[in-house]
DNA sequence: GAATACATACTCGGATACTCGATGTCCGAGTTTAATAGG
DNA sequence: CCTATTAAACTCGGACATCGAGTATCCGAGTATGTATTC
C-alpha cells in the first residue's frame, strides 16, 4: 500500500515545469538530471502525463516538455491518477449478498484522501518553495 | 497503490470474529472456508493480527482464534496497520533543502484517510450486517 | 543566395531484464483435548 | 475408578515456489533545428 516512485518523479517533474513556467519546453535530460533518474525511464513517466493531457511533448532539437493547461488547474490528484490509474485502492471480490460493507467503508476512507488531493494544487507548492 | 488481499482477508476474518462474539475460539479451517482461502495462508495473516494484539490464538484441539480486546475498540485502522505496516504511503528520498513540500502534502492527504479509518469500527459493520 | 544535403539534438515506443513484495503451498513441530487401555 | 498411553484435532513457523507490478535499460525510429555544401 504505497505510492510508486514513478508518482514521486511525476510530481517533482510537474512542479519543476510549473516553476519554470516558460513557453519554451524543457528537455528530459535536464529534468532527469535534477532528480537523478535515467532519461529513458523519466520519459516513460512523462508519456503518461502527456496522455493524461497535463503536459505535451515537443520533439526534435530544442524539444522537451511543457505544460498544456493553465498551471493553476493542475492538482495532485491529476498527476496521481495519470500515473497510478483511477481504479479503487480496495477491491473485495468475494461473493457477498449485495455490496460488501467493508469495501464501502474503505472507499469512503479513500474518498477522504482523494478529496484533499483534488483540492491541493501543484502551483501552491511552487509558491511556497520560491519564497 | 492498492491494499493487499491480505488486508481484505484480515478485515473479513475480524468481522466474522466480532459477529461470532463467543468466548470459544473459532478454528482457522472454518474461517478459511467461508472466504475460500487456504488455512495455512490465512493463519499467516492471523498471526500478524495476533502480534498486533487484536486477536489471540488457542492451540490444540478445540483451538482457534478469538478476540482479545473489547470488540467496540477495534477499528479499521488497527487491522490495516497490523497487516500493511505503519510506514507512510509516500516517501520522498530525494535530497532537498529541508523537508519535501510535496511529501508534506501527500502525508496530509494520507492523514485524512487514516483519520476516517480510525473512527470507523468493525463492530459497526457487524451491526449493519446482522439486520 | 537559395536549395539541398547532412549532422545534431531531441522525443517515442517497443522489447527486454531485474528486483521485490504479495500470494500461496508444504511440512515438521508443538499443544491441547478426547479416547482408550491397564491396573 | 484412576492413571497412563495413544490418537486426533488443532495452531505455529520456517522454507520454498510462483507470479505480477514496479523499476529500469537498450536501442532503433521518427522529428525538428542548425550547419555546411553545392550550384
Amino acid at each position: 500500500m504505497k505510492f510508486s516512485k514513478a508518482t514521486n518523479y511525476a510530481l517533482h517533474t510537474t512542479l519543476a515545469l510549473v516553476s519554470a513556467s516558460s513557453v519554451k519546453p524543457i528537455g528530459v535530460q535536464q529534468l532527469a538530471k535534477s532528480q537523478d533518474v535515467s532519461t529513458t525511464y523519466l520519459s516513460k513517466i512523462l508519456t503518461k502525463l502527456a496522455k493524461a493531457g497535463i503536459i505535451e511533448s515537443a520533439s526534435g532539437a530544442q524539444g522537451g516538455y511543457r505544460l498544456t493547461r493553465n498551471k493553476d488547474e493542475i492538482t495532485f490528484l491529476d498527476i496521481i491518477h495519470a500515473i497510478e490509474g483511477t481504479s479503487s485502492m480496495f477491491e473485495c471480490d468475494f461473493v457477498h449478498g449485495d455490496e460488501c460493507l467493508i469495501q464501502a467503508e474503505m472507499k469512503n476512507a479513500e474518498q477522504k484522501m482523494l478529496q484533499y488531493l483534488k483540492e491541493t494544487k501543484i502551483v501552491d507548492i511552487a509558491h511556497k518553495q520560491s519564497t
